[in-house]
DNA sequence: GAAAAACCTTGATCTAAATCAAGTTGTCGA
DNA sequence: TCGACAACTTGATTTAGATCAAGGTTTTTC
């Protein structure tokens, strides 16, 4: 492994409080691997015996049921993904693969339950990501509840416009495609609601996104923390 | 507090494997109060000092926002609630209410912590539930995202009449206008979906349900254990 | 036990969003 | 650089579900 992903690996939450040694523990048994574009990594229904780190590339997480499938999460470096199916030993509910180029870390679930049990430290942070983890999804069942689709991409727009840095052109991350099944839409009605919000300032060319006035598009995504923050 | 109820939260998966001490510990700071119907236990947005054990009763678990509200979960005894938000400490992301006369058990949060620190055994009961809670909230945004409301209620109505006893009739648990806004429709289009339900043998009559074959309503339903199975 | 309130149902209508069907643009590999 | 393929857009149409507006039940309250 290169020390330079092992060292921002260690400084994830989740392993930061970590004794140096159920750290070097559980990293002993980790190897990493990489992978090209659209490459499975989970399959949903399978038990998978890893608890898995995405160092570089990018990651989908799709829910699948009677032959559709819909995007529930997209990875980017550096996080973990599948933390409750690896600690529940139980299988995956939503399948894994890559969106480009990927390097990953494995690390043997077994691993990953025996430093719970080994560290109390480890053990309070897998608590507190767990729980970070479900404080996000509740979110996003609310949005989809209580929003309109049009609302839920003026919040996406507005959240992702702070995540690059505030400037009012920013690109997206992922593919238009994505982003319709990720804010539960087909790809026609996101073309069209972002048409619906070039009176709100928002031109979208390509993968460019400028924001003329993002107060404007405040009024009407109505953003709030218990929705919209993924801090807390 | 009641020796019975304390005997009965010993037996939730959250505390029966805690030591003694711990567990004595914890219950120490614990107090038992019974409320009417409707009382508004905790308001979104708010911290919250406690982790809440219903006892007896119900309570409804629900998100707001720009002045409507959704049915997120309905809590039935004996269970815990808002654990994340407790060991968090963080806002609530739903309001909680009494919907009959309930009785409580609070333990204060910064209890729940402490234990987390002093136990090992209780932190990777946290860790079991808050990862279950996770999946939980997954399966249900996978049924809101992959799925219509009328396979919604068919896919509802199995999974209850099987946590009922499995009888072809059996009682709704909760109001119909909660289980529309739980399933994430209006009360008139519930009726109209109970309606629609009519060829697969299924016949609602005020709160009693009646499934006459649910091969039939299965065919419907499509339901799986990644979706439907709360027990994983 | 009657009046009031809350809940549920039904029908009519409207709206958000899906689907279908072409085009158009963009990307990538030979 | 061209051709092929995938992604995106646009318009037309359909459909699922919301809303509006009455009624009809059941439950609560006095």
């Amino acid at each position: 492994m290169r020390s330079n992903d092992l060292s921002e690996i260690r400084k994830l939450d989740l392993f930061k409080d970590m004794q140096d040694e159920s750290y070097d523990t559980l990293m002993r048994g980790a190897y990493v691997q990489n992978f090209p574009p659209q490459v499975e990594l989970i399959t949903e229904g399978e038990f998978c015996d890893f608890l898995y780190i995405l160092v570089e590339g990018s990651v989908e997480l799709v829910g699948e049921w009677n032959d559709s499938e819909t995007t529930m999460a997209i990875i980017q470096p550096v996080s973990t993904f599948i933390l409750a199916a690896a600690v529940k030993d139980a299988p995956c509910l939503m399948s894994a693969r890559t969106l480009e180029k990927s390097r990953l870390v494995f690390l043997p679930s077994t691993d990953v339950r025996a430093g719970i049990e080994a560290d109390n430290a480890f053990a309070r942070a897998v608590v507190e990501d767990l729980a970070k983890c479900y404080r996000g999804v509740i979110k996003n069942a609310k949005g989809l509840k209580l929003r309109t689709s049009i609302e839920r991409l003026a919040n996406y727009l507005l959240k992702h416009q702070k995540k690059a840095g505030g400037a009012a052109r920013f690109q997206l991350a992922i593919e238009k495609r994505r982003l319709a099944s990720y804010l539960g839409m087909t790809p026609e009605n996101l073309s069209r609601a972002i048409k619906s919000l070039r009176p709100y300032g928002v031109v979208i060319d390509g993968a460019q996104v400028e924001i003329a006035d993002n107060a404007d598009l405040t009024v009407l995504a109505k953003p709030t923390p218990l929705i919209d923050d993924s801090q807390m």
